[in-house]
RNA sequence: GGCCCGAUGGCGGAGUGGUGACGCAGCGGACUGCAAAUCCGUGCACCCGAGUUCGAUUCUCGGUCGGGCCUCCA
């Protein structure tokens, strides 16, 4: 089964053919740590851990080498730690700790790199000598800027013809650069401002010149697969690619270049309702991780998608109906003999469908449609009491969902999601209650035990084997 | 000003030159002491205009609207 991917260079969508199948190399731009990240800094996160997940699927796991940056150099970082008198070091640490919990709690691995600006600084310096001795880059009054006349494909990447952007410009031009369209690489720092040496003087590097120089030192150029959102295109790894073809490191920089669509926050009412939650950060303290997940995942990468609370709700009663259909199976196995080890050739059909939709340049939303009819099989093998299609059907969901990082919880904990043991044992309690009512048929006493579930947020539902119990909202 | 996207049913959102994905919500029914879940049934969706075609939501051109980038930005 071929991959293809969309590559924003040819705009087109390719079959991909990494350089070493044993050696699967991909960079995404990370964050900079400054604050809590948005919700929309999170989608290229959750994106391309499909995309790593998808790889490491293909490839084996041992073979992918996933590369997400850190910028901890940065003006906004620099206030920021001025504001609270604290060491850079305090805000850096802190906001990129928080950074990968969310991460994590938005059901992404860990990439198998996360390298930082300050601990690649001497790779950055390194870098831009051998731009310098390229003749690609010039010194100027304290700073080193990259020579865009030295590379002939600038602007190729976006798509962005050099005339037309000098023609187009709307920021003063630094007296000092040789071309409107040359950026820095190298500048001096201000007062109070860290710096580092250099041969240049002391300063701080550029921005795009960190995420060359961690590239070619935590993967070595050049790379397979670079992603980031839409907006880095230019000048972000238009700069990038020209930098790294011209450090010398031959033609290719990136083999595929990758753009996650922007994340709108729609109408500015959404955040009134549940306080304001634009950040992840707060985001998961109302919903799931792998709902908000979901919800990232609803749209095609590529596409831009709308942000709302009506998004989310539907995400969680998507995945609601996912882990149902999986708690059903595990009850009802639970009263069967073990049935491991069989086939079932119509689940199997809908497992290669949702790699297949992934494997078409990551079409989640086909996926879900597959991981649905999966799950309505399996839902129907309950009801039709075939033991060994639900066994095998149960077991092909759970892995089709965890391709794309889903339904990696058990059924239970989803629908208890934040009963800490108190609440569980009061509803226990109360349950065990109710079913004594209902014995009797005392029914007013049955529902008003029922109130009494709503009144703590909890759901009753009574099946043929005894009550089963959730929480209702998670907010 | 330049460059580039998008426009699909109440909502989200794939896809296709010709049998209306999928999810959420809704409605009718079954089941249930009630409820939830589940099951059965139910929706005259493809921005406007012209063109190509036997046939266009899908291709081409024009328009309208919305969005992005050109400056830090996922």
């Amino acid at each position: 089964m071929t991959l293809s991917l969309y590559d924003t260079m040819s705009r087109a969508k390719r079959p991909f053919t990494p350089k070493d199948p044993s050696r699967v190399t991909l960079y995404v731009c990370g964050p900079t740590v400054y604050n809590f990240a948005h919700i929309g800094n999170f989608r290229p996160v959750v994106v391309f851990d499909l995309l790593f997940r998808v790889l490491r699927d293909l490839y084996g796991e041992a073979a992918v080498k996933y590369a997400a940056n850190v910028t901890d150099v940065d003006d906004k970082i620099n206030r920021k730690a001025a504001e609270e008198g604290v060491p850079i070091a305090t805000i850096t640490n802190r906001y990129l700790d928080a950074y990968n919990a969310d991460a994590r709690a938005l059901g992404a691995l860990p990439p198998t790199f996360q390298p930082r600006v300050t601990e690649t600084m001497d790779a950055i310096v390194k870098m831009i000598g051998d731009l310098v001795g390229q003749n690609a880059a010039y010194a100027a009054e304290g700073h080193v800027l990259f020579d865009t006349q030295a590379f002939p494909d600038y602007g190729k990447l976006s798509g962005r013809p050099m005339d037309e952007m000098i023609a187009g410009a709307r920021v003063d031009v630094a007296p000092y650069k040789r071309h409107p369209a040359d950026f820095v690489l190298w500048k001096p720092s201000k007062e109070n401002e860290p710096e580092w040496p250099s041969p240049w003087g002391p300063g701080r590097p550029g921005w795009h010149i960190e995420c060359t120089a961690m590239i070619e030192e935590a993967l070595g150029l050049p790379i397979d697969i670079h992603g980031g959102g839409i907006d880095l295109v230019f000048p972000h790894h238009e700069n990038e690619l020209a930098q790294g073809v011209c450090a010398g490191h031959g033609h290719e920089y990136a083999h595929v270049w990758m753009h996650n669509g922007f994340l709108n926050m729609g109408e500015e009412k959404m955040s009134k309702s549940v306080g304001n939650v634009a950040l992840a950060h707060d985001l998961l303290k109302l919903y799931p991780g792998e709902a908000i997940r979901w919800a990232l995942l609803s749209g095609h990468y590529r596409q831009p998608l709308e942000w709302n609370d009506t998004l989310i709700e539907q995400a969680k009663s998507a995945l609601d109906r996912l882990y149902r259909v999986l708690d059903d199976a595990d009850r009802f196995l639970a009263g069967e003999a073990p049935a491991g080890g069989y086939d079932s050739p119509a689940a199997e059909a809908d497992y290669a469908a949702v790699q297949a939709a992934l494997h078409d340049d990551l079409n989640t939303p086909t996926a879900f449609a597959a991981l649905f009819q999966l799950a309505d099989k399996v839902r129907a093998a309950v009801m039709a009491k075939d033991a060994r299609t639900v066994s095998s059907g149960r077991d092909l969901l759970k892995e089709a969902g965890g391709l794309m990082g889903f339904l990696g919880a058990d059924p239970q904990a989803w629908f208890q999601s934040g009963a800490d043991d108190d609440l569980k044992g009061k509803v226990e309690a109360l349950i065990a209650e109710r079913q004594t009512a209902r014995a009797t048929k005392n029914w007013p006493e049955a529902d008003r035990i029922r109130a009494e579930l709503a009144a703590l947020n909890v759901e009753v539902m009574d099946g043929p084997n005894g009550a089963t119990w959730r929480i209702k909202e998670q907010a």
